[in-house]
DNA sequence: GTCTATACGTCGATAGAC
DNA sequence: GTCTATCGACGTATAGAC
């Protein structure tokens, strides 16, 4: 089935473009690990660039599903951001070793000048956008973006100490912080 | 003269691995900016491990220097924490096209499990190190390193996120909220 | 499986300083 | 004449592409 290996090739590529890095993943390695041919592998994707994309949009796609189940899954927006909060802690063996999987594709194609840079800063977009709704419907108003802004920062700056120090008490400490912050602006509204 | 050059491809070396990250330079691109011809390049350094390991040894011999001036020329301990938090202004045009220098070559070389890893990670050390002597010497006690971290993390998330989103004003607000924190611990204690 | 490009690393030769 | 920094051709491995 030709889309069955698709989507287990974009599966694969992105995992490994997360582990090892985009540039530094070459067709051998998803190939042998996909179980196919290199081959084969171009008559699913042209160009390591077009795979890219793919996977990219794979990415965009889990993320929209991932924030409306959010939305639907918590009454108050103060749960709602508090559940991005906690995917810091919930991801937190991945982020230990690789870091955000955002963050670090995007810092990696950025010094690449690599054309599908824009389109991968579009997930930091979603998750900004989705944060800033979270925070008007707390009732920050004009602070709605700033304050999403802030916690998109403050999760990217912890997954990359934790990645560098691997400290485990630090992460748990900053994300309770950071809950703390957010159902204090929640009371205060 | 050999010294003269040799440092000249550690400072060619520490720029390039910053703006096209440590995996995508060749020596091709160093010994053509440095001027000299790959195979002088070699009379220098045994290999790539070795050049990485001696720009990131001058990393950390200027991170000392920076540290050690910083804490010189501020009388107050929170004004020194403050001037660490304006690199993130200083370097602003960097960041902007290339984040942070040690943020991005630790996450890089994590990727590509790299054996230079551990002392890539000893920059961050020195920071957190400096800012815990910072925040104890403004009366912090045991919260001394626990804010340190906050602060590293904080200035990471930032660098990470202009790099993203290239959003001038968010950088300005960021750095101003975080020096006011500091400032207000200070009047506190 | 093959082709082309490019990477890292090696080697012998050269030229100037002393 | 020796030493040392430099050069450029070469070898080998591996990448992407077909």
């Amino acid at each position: 089935m030709r889309q069955s290996t698709r989507s287990t090739i974009i599966a694969v590529a992105d995992q490994l473009f997360y582990e090892a890095g985009f540039y530094h993943t070459s067709f051998a390695d998803i190939a042998s690990q996909v179980g196919i041919s290199r081959g084969n592998f171009y008559h699913h994707f042209k160009s390591k660039e077009e795979l890219l994309q793919a996977v990219i949009e794979q990415r965009l796609a889990a993320t929209r599903q991932l924030l409306s189940a959010w939305a639907a899954g918590s009454e108050s927006p103060a749960a709602r951001i508090c559940a991005y909060i906690q995917i810091v802690i919930s991801n937190r063996t991945q982020i230990k070793l690789h870091g955000c999987p955002v963050g670090t594709l995007c810092a990696e194609l950025a010094k690449l000048e690599h054309p599908s840079l824009p389109l991968a800063n579009r997930v930091f977009g979603l998750f900004a956008d989705w944060l800033t709704e979270q925070f008007s419907a707390l009732g920050q108003g004009q602070q709605a973006r700033p304050r999403a802004l802030k916690v998109l920062a403050w999760s990217q700056g912890v997954a990359t100490l934790y990645n560098a120090l691997q400290d485990d008490e630090f992460v748990e400490r900053e994300v309770e912080e950071m809950c703390n912050w957010v159902q204090g602006l929640a009371a205060a509204s």
